[in-house]
DNA sequence: ACAAAAGTGTTCAGCGTACACCCATGC
DNA sequence: GCATGGGTGTACGCTGAACACTTTTGT
């Protein structure tokens, strides 16, 4: 028996919802599974934590062994504890999302535990193995209460984003369309983003203005008791 | 060994962090343990998950059992996993925070496993077993983010209430003060509150209109889009 | 009658919201 | 030169915040 069969606390999982941000819609990571249970189903990446091991280090764990990363944006979103969520025995699952930049990482789709990996736009996803829809559910609800009062959606784009970039990623996050004008006042009225002397030329029209997030200002901007709000 | 003995997951239990809120100050219930491990230490009622039980059903088996009531309000604080968090093998526990008017309940103090319960202030608690205190904190900072935007405060007070205690509470549990005027005239706004021909006459001064939440109301209002909001 | 808490309106500032035109570039 | 998306300022209404006096009761 190999020690990753030995050492797996049998009743505990992590799976998590890894959203990205592309073709201006909310995507997510997923895994085709190469065993079973459930051999071929689309599934999140996910598996059992380890003897010694905290959830959130092994969900940190498994992202590195898909996405190839550390360091990158992980809030709990709850418990699935449902009886029969999976087939052969009573699982225990601690769902987590994560927010990365789909660009900035390859994935590792190739192993012995999946035959396939892509991502899928939120509106347009396979039927997924077990409960995880329901992770995926209540991931994005989280997700939505979560960047209107922290400025996690930065973590969706690359380092350097424009403006009207920055502003469908909440519209679509959050499923409304807000003013340009009022967009952009509200933003740099807060004073946590820092205007490049860079244009975005990749676009087919006018170029639009580079910026980007200025962590040490949203900082100290937090102490002195501002409420980062869209 | 027992039927409760043989039929609970070993590894899996739950931790209520249970509010009150009586002599203007928010309370929580902890019981003394009766048994080892830290026989003698005061900590939140909980215990191990039954084999085909949700995790969440047992959370209010134990509530039923330590207050002897039902139907509560009850919220996922989130899971605890440190290692060594319970001293004789790896527990993982779940937890909630449940909020009841003190009042209203009996305390079942006696029994196998408590030799004591008690209500305590928040801010003049005893030294808690284990990572107790860390769900504690944690509940009560989801606490506070709730009552903001959902009208769960009214779970801590009497079916009939006046303003100036409601007032109380928002200002307990936030930790911070509001205007008498703007308070009332915020709340009565929204239309969730009903006037009662009756007045509390429990004070030493003048007496007070008392008022019930109107919950139909509240529903209906939700559906035409209102934000509940202090 | 007096002490103590309950109850009541108005004013002002700041923020969210609505709204229309010029600009820079690719084609 | 024209089509396309990027960038900019103002006016108004509403909401949150500050503020003081009268009313009702118990003692």
């Amino acid at each position: 028996m190999p020690d990753w069969l030995k050492n797996r606390i049998k009743n505990v999982s992590t799976d998590t919802v890894i959203f990205g941000f592309d073709n201006n819609c909310i995507e997510v990571l997923l895994y085709k599974r190469a065993q079973n249970p459930s051999k071929g189903a689309w599934a999140l990446p996910g598996g059992f934590l380890m003897q010694g091991e905290l959830i959130e280090e092994a969900a940190r764990r498994i992202l590195k062994d898909t996405t190839g990363v550390a360091d990158i944006y992980l809030e709990e979103v709850g418990v699935f504890d449902q009886i029969d969520r999976f087939p052969s025995w009573r699982v225990f699952t601690i769902g987590y999302f994560a927010l990365v930049n789909p660009k900035r990482y390859k994935l590792i789709s190739s192993g012995i535990f999946t035959l396939d990996a892509n991502w899928f736009n939120i509106d347009d996803m396979p039927e997924l193995a077990w409960d995880h829809q329901n992770i995926v559910d209540k991931a994005l609800e989280k997700l939505q209460m979560r960047v209107l009062h922290k400025p996690i959606g930065f973590e969706l784009l690359p380092d350097k984003f424009t403006l009207p970039h920055l502003q469908t990623l909440y519209e679509v996050v959050l499923d409304k369309k807000f003013d340009k004008r009022n967009f952009r006042k509200k933003i740099m009225h807060m004073g946590v983003l820092t205007k490049l002397n860079e244009k975005d030329r990749k676009g087919k029209k006018r170029p639009a203005d580079l910026y980007k997030f200025n962590k040490q200002n949203y900082k100290k901007l937090v102490d002195q008791g501002m409420i980062f709000g869209i």
